[in-house]
DNA sequence: TATTGTTATACTCTATAACTATA
DNA sequence: TATAGTTATAGAGTATAACAATA
């Protein structure tokens, strides 16, 4: 007789919709991530906005939002939070008074190296079944689903 | 001259990462989701249940959660939701008096396939890009990412 | 009038710890 | 001692509406 093995019941129909595995594998991807980082305190969210502001000096919060997907009044507790650790210099904008131009600080820049170099150890350690061909098709194929943003 | 385009601002490394992406095209999913769905009033979690009753009747709660990836503690509020619908039916079950054995009532095969219906005019619509062969690529790669779970 | 940032608020998903009743 | 379900609670992401200041 073979071991009894506790077996996962079947989902069903979902293990044919596209939109199941996405979020599972978004889940395991999500908490992967908050393991890999939390010494930093720098979540996915958080991150994406160093990331926008390391790329883009100056920018104003409404563009780092439409950018990532992140509304405005959402914004302004992650910049806050961002302020607050030193990490992004916020001042009012020369060219337009009502907008904040966000720019990282050196230690900003800092935590966002280190960041970084987490997070592709976090990424090669979560994908490392996949390899680069693997992980461009499927950065592709979700570009693609993306890009239906309504 | 051209038109004056607002283009979207570079979002830096992101565009790089694979959870940054998984991230996004799940939300955009989610959103048309629950667009699609606003009628029946189930969400992506509660269909999920659904799927994992219908294929298995008379699974408990906690495998329904074990297969899913939910936990036990959070399995409560929606199988109550779903039972006070009107939708599963949950008896103690006959072989372990601890547990509950939940099954489909007739209204909730009816929503169940209401729902699916529905879910595959959105997947069809979100995923419109995408031919079949590719979604099968997707959920493939996906499916390998979901074995990381930890 | 439209836009930037803000506040307030609510909903959902997820996570942990501690409890009970059964096994 | 382990498991099924429960309760309470907390953190995080996302969504909408309304407001003040500025364009």
């Amino acid at each position: 007789m073979a071991d009894e093995v506790e077996r996962e019941a079947d989902v069903g129909v979902l293990s044919a919709l596209v939109g199941y595995h996405l979020r599972r594998a978004t889940n395991v991807v999500a908490a992967d991530f908050a393991r890999s980082l939390s010494e930093t305190g720098v979540r996915q969210v958080l991150f994406g906005v160093l990331s926008v502001v390391e790329r883009n000096p100056g920018i104003n919060q409404g563009s780092v939002g439409r950018s990532l997907g992140i509304q405005r009044a959402n914004m302004v507790a992650l910049v806050n939070e961002l302020v607050e650790r030193g990490l992004v210099d916020r001042r009012v904008s020369a060219e337009d008074r009502r907008a904040f131009a966000l720019s990282l600080t050196d230690e900003g820049k800092c935590a966002y190296a280190d960041c970084l170099a987490r997070i592709r150890a976090h990424e090669d350690s979560v994908l490392g079944d996949l390899d680069t061909r693997e992980r461009k098709r499927l950065i592709a194929l979700l570009s693609r689903i993306e890009a239906k943003e309504s």
